[in-house]
RNA sequence: GGUCGGGUAGCUCAGCUGGAUAGAGCAACAGCCUUCUAAGCUGUGGGUCAAGGGUUCGAAUCCCUUCCCGAUCACCA
């Protein structure tokens, strides 16, 4: 139980004695003291004022008397208008401290084999090309959610399904057929997933020619883009895929795969897994059978053209293409089928899919339609539904080149942290490789955090042209203060300094040095709190945070140099804290810490 | 037009289950390295929390109206 849970009980109970009130848990309201005053935690009154009727002050007064002689860890009190703040005796903290060292696995529960088994989608790309700013905040937030959603204690199946099928694909291979020479990785020395992306852009390229060619010899805009030949032969080529066309399939496979090996490249890098992967191209046809059952049932209907549709006027929203009237699948139909085979292949108990905010409609609709199918987990599923990453001019746009591509954005962050760190010469006594791994942790490492520190639900902003930033509220910047704790404990361990297990408690510890610990002590709580509401950002804020204080505390203590052996010991062990919950805390947002830089 | 988001310092963002004088970083300016890593620390300036109304002892936070921005309402995914 911490401290908060413990003075809680005893403001009910002190309500209850004075006032005869029983006070839930939202009157009692407890909180860190304001730096501008004296104390750890303060009480708002206001609440406790109809149950008194007495002035604020008093009443206040008067519940700390209450707390002064029933809380053992209260020693004083201030009153500011309604406002209580309780002094937190300093044995208390370091009496916290003690429990946060006892603990290898502070501030994260551990899932057993009955903790409710969650399922999260994320990354889901479309295999036509590479991955894109907007994949890498998807990719982030979602193994970032996995981590923090285990330190919950669940059990977490981390999913992808790649959209391996659709005409998008068709276009990147009828443009590598007509315009490829037989190009692949291997000749050009490009990443497979550049390359068919580059087959992607080509096709947009010609087949725009063609629509503009159509149009100045009369036809309309919307019979040009039908018409162009790129197109009917693109078209022609996702039938002949439906039709298991043994060349087609064969092309598709030898693309697909080029795909792959990249995209693994790049999830590696970026320090991302999956358990279990699906692909579209084996989900569709489970899709449309169920869609089929559901047009029996008639829960569905065909219209005149044999289109079949779902009427969703009554939850008020529209009518829903499901199939099309040549039989062919949309993606709806595909994410059903793809529901059905993770529920049968897994006990799932929650699902949740981290996909943009610009498919709140789609997930709206999938949900409704999983429960009128008659699965019973329909309802539930969560869409995480998380903010679009802008630029300047706006949103990103593939066909427009507006995009800022993964790969290039991870290779610019590490060679700037390698600028970076060359210019300051720190690591003049490492070799080349561990100069090379560093500034990888600290790219990285900016590049996550920038991304992770902004609420997940918000649409956030991205200027290509301004470099993520080193300094201030970053990844390095928290990454540097567990490297210089780091280098202190290093030293410490030279001098030959043997540190405690267990620091005795009636050490007289500074008031810094008090609300340091009562950071840490807050760890458990916001890792708590991040999974409660799906957000990793929960989790960098406090980290900075926490940070920012201890650089304070660093600046203004000298922790090797105190002479005495108790207080150093101490001072020691509350940094080892501090790089403890950093490297805990960055974990769970899929950041890597140096041990110096 | 319907639905759903959002608008906080010059810029990027916290704060939003109502609590004290609205906070950080960047940018600007001024200090601090013979002392544990200056990717750091300290300070100054910078705000009509989009506007108006309401609820409340108390509103950036909750409710209503208006304005502005975005997403979506595809036989794209």
């Amino acid at each position: 139980m911490n401290i908060e849970e413990k003075l809680s009980a005893v403001v009910k109970a002190a309500v209850s004695a004075l006032y005869g009130i029983e006070a839930d848990d939202k009157s009692v309201q407890l909180s860190a003291t304001r730096k501008e005053f004296e104390g750890d935690l303060t009480l708002v009154v206001f609440p406790f004022l109809k149950a008194s009727k007495k002035k604020p002050e008093e009443t206040a007064q008067e519940i700390g008397d209450y707390l002064v002689a029933n809380a053992s860890e209260v020693e004083k009190f201030n009153v500011v208008k309604g406002f209580l703040n309780m002094v937190i005796k300093k044995g208390h903290w370091v009496s916290a401290l003690n429990n946060i060292l006892a603990d290898d696995n502070f501030g994260k529960k551990t899932p057993t084999p009955e903790s409710p088994l969650y399922m999260v989608e994320y990354s889901s790309p479309n295999t036509n090309k590479p991955l894109h700013l907007g994949h890498v905040r998807n990719n982030l937030l979602g193994s970032s959610l996995c981590r923090i959603l285990e330190a919950c204690g669940l059990r977490v199946v981390k999913t992808n399904i790649v959209n391996d099928r659709g005409i998008h694909i068709c276009k990147s291979m009828l443009a590598w057929k007509l315009f490829g020479n037989g190009e692949t990785p291997e000749s050009s020395g490009k990443k497979g997933d550049h390359l068919v992306g580059d087959y992607y852009v080509k096709f947009d390229k010609e087949y725009r020619a063609q629509v503009k060619e159509l149009m100045s010899q009369g036809q309309s805009e919307e019979d040009a883009k039908k018409n162009a030949p790129l197109m009917v032969e693109a078209q022609q080529m996702l039938k002949k895929w439906e039709d298991g066309d043994a060349e087609v399939r064969a092309l598709w496979e030898k693309m697909n795969n080029w795909v792959y090996a990249g995209f693994d490249e790049t999830y590696k890098r970026m320090g991302v897994s999956f358990d279990k992967i699906y692909y579209e191209s084996q989900t569709y046809l489970d899709g449309k059978a169920k869609v089929n059952e559901g047009l029996e049932k008639g829960v569905f209907y065909r219209r005149e053209d044999g289109s079949v549709w779902a009427d969703l006027t009554k939850d008020g929203l529209d009518e829903k293409l499901l199939l099309r009237a040549d039989g062919t699948s949309v993606y709806m139909t595909q994410d059903i089928g793809t529901a059905q085979q993770r529920f049968r292949d897994y006990d799932i108990s929650r699902m949740i899919y981290v996909v943009g905010n610009e498919q709140n409609y789609h997930f709206q609709v999938l949900s409704i339609l999983l429960d009128r199918l008659g699965f019973k987990w329909g309802k539930d599923l969560v869409h995480f539904s998380y903010g679009m990453v802008e630029l300047p001019e706006g949103k990103m746009k593939s066909r427009e080149g507006t995009v800022v591509d993964a790969d290039d954005l991870m290779d610019k962050m590490v060679e700037d942290a390698k600028q970076m760190s060359l210019e300051l010469g720190k690591l003049q006594d490492c070799s080349e490789a561990e100069v090379d791994e560093v500034a990888r942790i600290c790219g990285l490492g900016a590049l996550k955090y920038f991304i992770l520190k902004v609420d997940p639900r918000k649409n956030m902003m991205f200027d290509p042209k301004e470099s993520i930033d080193f300094n201030g509220n970053t990844g390095p910047f928290i990454q540097y203060t567990h490297a210089r704790i780091c280098s202190v404990l290093r030293k410490a361990a030279e001098m030959g300094i043997t540190l405690p297990n267990k620091l005795n408690e009636d050490l007289q510890i500074s008031d810094t040095e008090g609300m340091l610990i009562q950071s840490l002590a807050s760890y458990p709580d916001v890792v708590a709190q991040a999974g409660k509401e799906f957000s990793p950002a929960l989790i960098a804020n406090y980290i900075y945070d926490l940070v920012k204080q201890f650089n304070s505390f660093y600046h203004d203590f000298s922790i090797l140099k105190e002479g005495n052996e108790d207080v150093r010991a101490f001072r020691l062990l509350l940094s080892k804290s501090v790089a403890k919950v950093v490297k805990s805390g960055m974990g769970l947002l899929g950041i890597e810490v140096p041990e110096r830089m």
